[in-house]
RNA sequence: GGGCAUGUGGCGGAAUUGGUAUACGCGUACGUCUCAGAAGCGUAUCCCGUAAGGGUUGAGGGUUCGAGUCCCUCCAUGCCCACCA
C-alpha cells in the first residue's frame, strides 16, 4: 500500500538529470527572469536540518515559479575557505584542500538527495583559483581606488585562533568563533574603507522592502550620530584638545576634559605633568586590560594630568584634564568634554573625583544628571533659549564645526591564517606595498607551509612563495603573508554565478543588467551586520568603479526561522537533541521531510520551530492519501467537475499567494483542504487530480513525478504550467449578520446584493429577529459580500 | 541601560490586513475493523452551561457599528546594540 519512496526518488532524480531540467539559460529572452538566491554553504561535511530548511523552502518556490512561466536562476556554490579546514589539518595532518573537496562531494550527494532543482552548472567554489583569481582582481581594483588601505591601527586579536578579527567578529569582547577573550594589538593591517559608504549604506536601507528589524539592526550597527567638533586649547601650549560631542548646547557646563589613555596627545603632555609616574602607570594598566574588562560597567577609573588645564571655548574658564578609559580612543576624536550635570557617565566620574557640576539646562525634573533638552541657563547670551534650537549657534559661538560620526569601523580583512585567499600584494625593498599585476593572477596559495600556530602567518613558512616573489619582482621584495577574511570571498559570489566559467572577467555586464538585482535572498539572521552589510558595501563600491550596474544587491531579504530540537531547545550535540535529516529521509522520504519543513511555520518570520517526529509521519500519511487517490481507478471518471472546480480554484489561489509571501505552511494547509474534499467527493475527474499533482509537485517533487507518470502524463510534471482558474461564477455568498457587533446568523446572498435585499433576508432569520426583539435598528452597516450589522 | 520585534487552545500555528477568532495539522478520548495489536477509517476536542445562551486572543484602559489586528499604560519573552560622548 505504502509507496516505495527510495525507488521513486532514485527514478525521478535520474529522469530530471536526463532531461537536464534545471540548467537555466541565462540568455533566454522569452521568459521573465527571476534570481532566487540562498546563502551558499560552508562545506563542513554534513548537511544539517538548517540546510534542509533553507534549501527545501527556496526550492519549493523555484519550482513553483518555473511552472508559473518564469526563467528562474537558482544557483549554488560553496564558501570553501575558512578555519575548520585548517584546524583539521593541524589535528590530523589532512591537506586542507583535499579535506574541503571531500566535504563538498559529500554535501553535494546530500543536497541532490533532497530533490533540489539547483543549477549545478553555475557552481562556484571560493577556494578554487578560478574563483579567487577574481576575488584578488577585485581587491586590486579597490586598492587602486583607495578603498583598500594598509595602515597601522588598534585591532582585535584572538590569542587562541592566533589571528586578528573584524569588529563584527567580536561578540561581547570575545572571539565569535571560539569564545576566547579578545586582546587589543597595534598592527599594520589591510582595511576596506566601508566607513566611506556609511551614509549610503544607511540611506540605501530606506527604499528596501525588508523587515524593519533587519534594517534597524543595520542602522544601529552603522550608528550615525550628528554633533560637533569643539576645540579646548591647552593653557600655555600650542596644542588644542579636539572633542566630539552630540550636545554642543551643554558646552557652558563642561567642567573638565577627558582623553582616552591611547590619545596621541598623552605622550607630548607627559613631560609637563607633575605626576608623570602615576599617569604612566594608569596608561599601562588600562592597555593591559582585555576588551571585555574595559567595557564592563564597573566603577569609573581615571587620573588627572596635574599641571595641565584646558580652556572651555564657551566660558573661557580653565578646566582640568583627565585620562580615563571610559573614553574610547577609536570613536570620535578620542577625547570628550565632560558635562556632569547632563551626562550619566560624566556625572558618575565627577562624583568620584569631586569635580564641579554645573547645571546649564532647566529640565523637567530637578534630579541630575538631566539628559533631555530644556531651557538653557548659566549659558551667557543663550540663557532662556531652547537647548535643541540653540545647538547650531552655540557651535559657532564656541568656534567649533558641525560634524557627523559613525559607529561602524573600517573592515579589517587581514587574517594570519593559511586557508584563505592570498592577498595579492608584494612589498618592495623599502617595505612599500604593491599589488600583484593582473598577469600573475591567480596569485596561488602555496602548499609548502607549516600549520602550527606561532602568531606569525603560516604563509611565512613557505619557501615557494618567497622564491616566487624574488623570481618575479627581484631581490629584496617580500610577499604579503596574510590571507583575506572569508567574508571578502562571499561579498561578491552572486555576481559570479552569472558567468561562473569566464576566465577573462569576474562576471558579464549584459547578464548583470538582465538579472540583477537579486529578486529574493534567503539566509540567516546572524549575517545581518556582517555578510549582508559587506555585500551591500561591495556592490556600492563596484558600482562606483563602474564594474556592476546596480548599487543595492538584494531587493527582498528573508531571514529564516530556526529549527529547534524536539525538546524545543536549540539543537546541540551536548544536549543530545540533534535531528539528523538523513535518518528521516531514509525512513519517510525526502518529499515528506521537505513538505514537513514547509508546514512547520511561516518561513519569513524570526520564529523558532521545534522538530516534531509526528509532524513528519503526518505529512507522509497525507502523501499516502494522495497516492491512494491517484491509484483508485473508480475515482477517475471524466465527469464535469461540479463543486471540485471551486475547491481547486480556491486552493490554487491560496498556494500561489502564500508562495509569494514564503508562507508555505498555509499553502500546504490549502492542499490538505483540497485533498479532504477530493476524498469526500463521489468521484474525482482525472483533470482535477492532475491539477492537484501539479500543485503538489514543488512540495513533493518525486511523488508528484511518479504519480504523473502513472496517470500517463507526458514529459515531466515539473514542465507543466501552474493551474490558473478563471474566477468561477459565484452565485451565492454567505453574509454574516450581526446585531450590535455580535454574530446572530448568516444569509446566502448574491455577491452584489443590495443593502435592502440583505436587510430583508436577514430579518427573516429567526435568530436575528429574536436578537432584535422587535426593536428598530438605529443604524445598519452593510459591507457587500461580507457582513451586515444592525445597531440597536 | 537603549532600540526593535513578538505574546492566540495541551502543542506547531490560521485569520482575505478593521468584518464569522481558533483554519490546517499534531496530541488526546471514544468508536469501527481485528483472535489481538499496529496501520487505516469515523466522531469529538478553547472555557462555563443539560440547553438556550454567555465568556475568551499576556493584563488594564481607549477609538469604532465592529478590535487578535489601530492608540495609550503595564507585564512577559526573544533578538540587536551597549561607557559610541
Amino acid at each position: 500500500m505504502a509507496y516505495d519512496h527510495q525507488e521513486i526518488e532514485k527514478k525521478a532524480q535520474e529522469k530530471w538529470t536526463g532531461l537536464n531540467l534545471y540548467e537555466t539559460d541565462l540568455k533566454d529572452e522569452t521568459k521573465e527572469p527571476y534570481y532566487l538566491l540562498f546563502e551558499f554553504p560552508y562545506p563542513s561535511g554534513d548537511l544539517h536540518i538548517g540546510h534542509w530548511y533553507a534549501y527545501a523552502i527556496t526550492d519549493i518556490y523555484a519550482r513553483m515559479l518555473r511552472m508559473r512561466g518564469k526563467n528562474v536562476l537558482f544557483p549554488i556554490g560553496f564558501d570553501a575557505f575558512g578555519l575548520p579546514a585548517e584546524n583539521a589539518a593541524m589535528r590530523n595532518g589532512a591537506d586542507p584542500a583535499a579535506w574541503t573537496r571531500a566535504n563538498i562531494e559529500r554535501m553535494k550527494t546530500q543536497i541532490r538527495s533532497m530533490g533540489t532543482s539547483v543549477d549545478w552548472s553555475k557552481e562556484v567554489i571560493t577556494c578554487d583559483p578560478s574563483y579567487y583569481q577574481w576575488t584578488q582582481w577585485l581587491f586590486v581594483k579597490l586598492f587602486e581606488h583607495k578603498l583598500a588601505e594598509h595602515r597601522e591601527a588598534a585591532v582585535k586579536w584572538c590569542p587562541k585562533d592566533q589571528t586578528v578579527l573584524a569588529n563584527e567578529q567580536v561578540v561581547d569582547g570575545c572571539c565569535e568563533r571560539c569564545g576566547t577573550e579578545v586582546e587589543e594589538k597595534r598592527l599594520t593591517q589591510w582595511f576596506l574603507k566601508i566607513t566611506d559608504y556609511a551614509e549610503r549604506l544607511l540611506t540605501g536601507l530606506d527604499a528596501l522592502p525588508w523587515r524593519e528589524e533587519i534594517k534597524e539592526a543595520q542602522r544601529a550597527w552603522i550608528g550615525k550620530s550628528e554633533g560637533a567638533y569643539l576645540k579646548f586649547p591647552i593653557a600655555g601650549r600650542d596644542e588644542k584638545i579636539k572633542v566630539f560631542t552630540t550636545r554642543p548646547d551643554t558646552v557652558f557646563g563642561a567642567t573638565y576634559v577627558v582623553l582616552a589613555p591611547e590619545h596621541p596627545l598623552v605622550a607630548p603632555l607627559l613631560e609637563s605633568v607633575s605626576n608623570t609616574r602615576e599617569v604612566q602607570d594608569y596608561v599601562s594598566a588600562t592597555t593591559k586590560k582585555t576588551e571585555r574588562e574595559r567595557s564592563e560597567h564597573k566603577e569609573k577609573t581615571g587620573v588627572k594630568l596635574e599641571g595641565i588645564s584646558a580652556l572651555n571655548p564657551a566660558t573661557k574658564e580653565e578646566v582640568p584634564v583627565y585620562l580615563a578609559d571610559y573614553v574610547l580612543a577609536s570613536y570620535g576624536t578620542g577625547a570628550v568634554m565632560a558635562v556632569p550635570a547632563h551626562d550619566e557617565r560624566d556625572f558618575e566620574f565627577a562624583q568620584k573625583f569631586n569635580l564641579p557640576i554645573q547645571k546649564v539646562i532647566e529640565g523637567t525634573t530637578e534630579q541630575l544628571p538631566y539628559i533631555g533638552a530644556g531651557v538653557l541657563i548659566n549659558s551667557g547670551e543663550f540663557d532662556g533659549k531652547n537647548s535643541d534650537g540653540a545647538k547650531g549657534n552655540i557651535v559657532t559661538f564656541a568656534g567649533g564645526e558641525r560634524t557627523t560620526q559613525y559607529r561602524i569601523r573600517d573592515w579589517l580583512i587581514s587574517r594570519q591564517r593559511y586557508w584563505g585567499c592570498p592577498i595579492p600584494v608584494v612589498y618592495d625593498p623599502e617595505g612599500k606595498p604593491h599589488t600583484v599585476p593582473a598577469e600573475h593572477l591567480p596569485w596561488l596559495l602555496p602548499t609548502d607551509v607549516d600549520f602550527k600556530p606561532t602568531g606569525k602567518a603560516p604563509l611565512a613558512s613557505s619557501r615557494e612563495l618567497g622564491e616566487r616573489v624574488t623570481r618575479i619582482f627581484g631581490e629584496g621584495w617580500t610577499p604579503e603573508y596574510d590571507t583575506l577574511d572569508t567574508f571578502v570571498d562571499s561579498s561578491w559570489y552572486f555576481f559570479r554565478y552569472l558567468d561562473s566559467r569566464d576566465a577573462h572577467d569576474f562576471s558579464d555586464v549584459a547578464l548583470m543588467k538582465k538579472w540583477l538585482p537579486i529578486d529574493r535572498y534567503s539566509g540567516g539572521s546572524e549575517h545581518t551586520t556582517m555578510h549582508l552589510l559587506y555585500a551591500r558595501f561591495f556592490t556600492k563600491a563596484l558600482y562606483d568603479l563602474a564594474l556592476v550596474p546596480i548599487d543595492e544587491p538584494f531587493t527582498e531579504r528573508f531571514n529564516r526561522g530556526l529549527i529547534m530540537g524536539p525538546d524545543g531547545q536549540k539543537m546541540s550535540k551536548s544536549k543530545g537533541n540533534v535531528v539528523n535529516p538523513d535518518e528521516f529521509v531514509k525512513e519517510y522520504g525526502a518529499d515528506a521531510v521537505r513538505m514537513y519543513l514547509a508546514f512547520i511555520g511561516p518561513y519569513n518570520e524570526p520564529g523558532s520551530y521545534p522538530w516534531n517526529l509526528d509532524g513528519v509521519t503526518a505529512i507522509r500519511k497525507f502523501l499516502e492519501r494522495i497516492s491512494h487517490l491517484a491509484e483508485q481507478p473508480t475515482h477517475l471518471e471524466e465527469k464535469p467537475p461540479s463543486g471540485l472546480a471551486q475547491a481547486l480554484a480556491k486552493a490554487s489561489v491560496k498556494v500561489t499567494e502564500d508562495g509569494d509571501r514564503f508562507k508555505f505552511n498555509t499553502g500546504v494547509a490549502a492542499l490538505m483542504i483540497l485533498v479532504n474534499e477530493f476524498e469526500a467527493a463521489e468521484s474525482v475527474p482525472k483533470a482535477a487530480l492532475i491539477d492537484l499533482l501539479i500543485m503538489l509537485a514543488p512540495f513533493a517533487p518525486h511523488l508528484a513525478e511518479h504519480l504523473w507518470e502513472q496517470l500517463g502524463g507526458e514529459g515531466s510534471v515539473h514542465q507543466q504550467s501552474w493551474p490558473v482558474f478563471a474566477k468561477t461564477l459565484v452565485t451565492e455568498i454567505e453574509v454574516v449578520v450581526q446585531v450590535n457587533g455580535k454574530r446572530r446568523g448568516s444569509v446566502l446572498l448574491a455577491p452584489e446584493a443590495s443593502e435592502a435585499d440583505a436587510v430583508q433576508a436577514a430579518r427573516a432569520v429567526s435568530t436575528v429577529a429574536s436578537a432584535l426583539s422587535g426593536n428598530e435598528p438605529s443604524r445598519v452597516i452593510y459591507v457587500t459580500g461580507k457582513i451586515l450589522n444592525f445597531v440597536v
